[in-house]
DNA sequence: TTAGATTTGCATAAATTTGACAAGTCAATT
DNA sequence: AATTGACTTGTCAAATTTATGCAAATCTAA
């Protein structure tokens, strides 16, 4: 499993020596779900993604990064295809630029 | 957009002169709904590619990652980390093989 | 043990997706 | 112009998925 971003936002609540109880309620969520998402149990919202970023003053582009290649890896995980797909898909985004 | 898989079997069901009444009964929707997963109005459901596949005597890989790279897309679509995050996830299922 | 921090599990709620249907457009034919 | 056949559009309710909140359990350090 890839949960890069929860790895991050724990690595950053610890190096901000800060709880789940304190940081939570800054995402109006409760203790419990921020484990979850910390752990990769659950996805965060995208609105979250600010937030995040305000809290532990880092910049938002990082943290969507990780956000955005953890969902990709949830469509691609296991699939046999997925190398293909993802050279499709790189190349549909540089013909649009 | 990006609607690889829809315009696929549009072109597959065409080139077989057979009709939306005649594909869709075989999986199991109607007319209306193949339409619309032609156009991209809707994603096809997954368990209907071996179905596809076999319909228009395709390989299954080969639409599946049709269909898989439109699932990336909708992911990273106007994303402006949108390369980042593809780069991130090719190298992590590098590390996985 | 006790207290504080985090995790787990579950029940409900909310959001999203799906399927079915009716009505609509469009083009070709008569 | 009316009919026919193919496809598209819009809507609505059912089904599935995902999120939320709480209570209880587990873990850790003193």
């Amino acid at each position: 499993m890839s949960n890069q971003f929860g790895n991050k936002i724990r690595l950053l609540r610890e190096e901000n020596n800060l709880l789940l109880r304190q940081v939570a309620p800054l995402l109006e969520i409760d203790s419990p779900q921020l484990s979850k998402i910390e752990r990769g149990e659950r996805q965060a919202k995208k609105e979250y993604i600010p937030l995040f970023a305000k809290i532990f003053k880092v910049t938002i582009d990082e943290l969507l990064t990780l956000w955005l290649a953890d969902q990709l890896f949830d469509v691609i995980q296991g699939e046999p295809m997925a190398d293909e797909a993802l050279k499709s898909v790189s190349k549909t985004i540089k013909r649009k630029k």
